[in-house]
DNA sequence: GTCGAACCAGACTGTCAAGTCTGGTCGGTG
DNA sequence: CACCGACCAGACTTGACAGTCTGGTTCGAC
């Protein structure tokens, strides 16, 4: 914990704000394109437009650049996610359409390159920081999963499905949709085509609507 | 490229057979515990109770040795996985039962140690080493899920369940299993208790039966 | 206008690891 | 026996990179 206790609240951005930014999403992508090893602490000054120096006076040393920036696109995600999820408060007419939706915006979300990015850090590094786990769950997953609970508690509750045990279903909607995404995209190096992303939460729906449908 | 063209086949074992094997299980060890840039040659080397020159003997560099460790492990892997869905040939009476036993067996497939070194490896190295991914996919995720639908669509025409897409119906069975244990492992960091692996298991049957059910 | 904090370029240090090389041991084959 | 190829220990070369330091510039605050 490098935090100089001077500055009031936990943020503590002791640099100018935007470097401190232009440092974060160098970072980002950096970390993303080269994983943490291989990414040099160089590039990423030289890609923020920024001197080495000022990366170290920023964040004290790349391990917590990288807990950083982890923290930042954790966030991001998490509320990408949680503005889908949203719309399953009205669900309009039809609850097939609206999950249809839904699921395709979620596996939009899920497929996205920085979303790849993300899982892949958060994946590779787990042995070395095992803390950065609580990061990506406590900030995104787990978030995401306990409000599409909600939601799909507040359908059944609306009479739109037959849900008993929301947690497990949200499990399996996500399971659903995210089932064969690895072999699919080749684990985030192969985009895919919006006609199958269609069809894919198509098919995830049909199965979670014969199993969870009035 | 180090192959001397002295050998006849492909494969070109150099050295002593038992050499090859102590070195690529050593390899498999230390890339699974270190991750490929952390793990050195000369600690896999010294697993192995061999000089750092053999391995170079044997395997020409370190990205090869990271291909023969992953090929290696991608058929342990495919083979512990296809045994078990074999079981879905003769499901005896009850096929919630026989769906149970093989999704437990699956799950614990899955949530090995092993295995999620083996996830970890792929995932973390894609972008630099993107034919890794053909590895893993072309000998060991796309047999199973090919020999899964197979099974279930074994199932479908005696009766027992209704499958009209086995391909879709099997990604969604192995979604449905895994969906949650990301986050229920922690990334491969925590080991789950007998009792949530059946819990999963079930849960995942029961919905699976719900929606393909007779 | 001066003071200090944030910043700059780039040189520097120390470490660590991939891959090579040397010189020698050992076991099997003609 | 003489040879050859696999193997050994370990020194060595080379390069990359984290983190530090220097000396100087910019800019806002007082």
């Amino acid at each position: 914990m490098a935090a100089t206790a001077g500055t009031p609240a936990t943020a503590a951005p002791r640099g100018r704000i935007d470097k401190r930014r232009a440092i974060l999403d160098a970072a980002t992508t950096e970390f993303a394109r080269e994983g943490y090893a291989q990414a040099g602490v160089d590039a990423i000054a030289a890609r923020a437009g920024v001197a080495k120096a000022t990366v170290y006076s920023h964040f004290g040393d790349k391990q917590t650049l990288l807990r950083e920036a982890l923290v930042a696109e954790s966030d991001r995600a998490a509320a990408a996610n949680l503005e889908v999820v949203e719309r399953l408060l009205d669900p309009g007419d039809d609850v097939r359409t609206a999950l249809e939706d839904v699921g395709l915006r979620l596996l939009e979300c899920f497929v996205d390159e920085r979303a790849w990015a993300l899982r892949r850090l958060v994946t590779a590094e787990v042995v070395q920081f095992p803390d950065l786990v609580d990061v990506f769950l406590g900030r995104a997953a787990a978030r995401v999963n306990q409000a599409l609970a909600d939601r799909l508690l507040g359908l059944s509750v609306a009479g739109h499905l037959r849900v008993d045990a929301p947690a497990v279903a949200a499990e399996h909607f996500a399971g659903l949709l995210t089932g064969g995404i690895d072999a699919r995209t080749r684990f985030g190096t192969r985009r895919l085509p919006a006609a199958e992303l269609r069809e894919v939460a198509g098919a995830a729906v049909d199965t979670f609507l014969r199993a969870f449908g009035r």
